[in-house]
DNA sequence: CCGCCATCGTTTGTGTACAAACAATCGAGT
DNA sequence: ACTCGATTGTTTGTACACAAACGATGGCGG
């Protein structure tokens, strides 16, 4: 049905349009590794309510104890507008606490509340395996080598 | 501030909660680099409204001709309801048609159009140059091996 | 001291992503 | 022929993702 007949089953193709597969493009690739693991993750974690971003929020405000929300949106890879939903699902849950810092008045300080630590012993351990069970298609040797690579598509 | 202060810094770790390190995690660095991969997109693609996924359900149109929305889904990932706010904005941009299936009267019939066809020849290429930037920082043996591994945890 | 610029948080608008429920239609099996 | 289950497209609601614009504050140089 190409305006050509003889284009697409040409041995030698046309136009290097006809070079470019969905299915062998990274982007693609990224993006389906990427659903596959948050589908994971849903199905794993016990909080049904706990996303990956909201997960990995919590985890960095353990490590850190006390940031700013553009802080933490820098350290988790969201931006601020992003942030805004995320922390105010948080807060609305309980698992954080927000204040104003009294050293820079524009700034909310953001830390765990008792509730999200608690949460967050609880589900690191869970995270762990979400991780390896996302990694399990691979042998070891080969996970190793893949976190290598993708890190340095990550910057 | 930990509850032990003996706890975060201790040679051994006290449970598995501290081993839970967020920037070592596979979700978290598919995510960044899924992130990177839209931005080097955006900035490359030619037509600032086309997005990764409008762009993929084009492709995946020339390659097949013609399907109904819920195949077309199947083929590149998006489930019903995502395909619908794509398919929506890419009949507004008169870039594919739709019309019932006389067969099935449940089905509509996707196909590209003229305007589709074109825009599909003119950015095939570029997809190619985005999918060659965003494997950039690995060497050629390196992109071949990331894209085999990658493969394996995209099914 | 003061203007300028950067940063902080916020809102709006567009575009994925998916669960859940829905009516219409098809198809297979009885 | 008829029921039943599956499939097709649709809507609603929640949650990321980011651009763009905004007011408020802070810091710095002149």
């Amino acid at each position: 049905m190409a305006k050509d007949p003889m284009a697409r089953d040409a041995t030698k193709p046309q136009s290097e349009a006809d070079l470019y597969v969905l299915e062998e493009q990274v982007g693609h690739l990224l993006r389906r590794a990427h659903q596959r693991h948050t589908a994971i993750f849903q199905e794993k974690i016990g909080d049904k309510q706990l996303t990956p971003l909201q997960f990995a929020a919590l985890i960095k405000l353990r490590d850190v104890d006390e940031v700013s929300q553009n802080q933490l949106g820098r350290m988790t890879a969201m931006d601020a507008a992003t942030m805004q939903g995320v922390i105010h699902r948080l807060l609305a849950r309980g698992l954080i606490e927000r204040r104003k810092d009294p050293a820079d008045r524009r700034r909310l300080q953001l830390s765990l509340s008792v509730m999200g630590k608690n949460l967050v012993d609880e589900c690191a351990g869970t995270g762990l395996e979400i991780s390896a069970e996302t990694l399990a298609p691979l042998d070891p040797e080969d996970r190793r080598l893949f976190m290598e690579l993708l890190s340095r598509l990550s910057f």
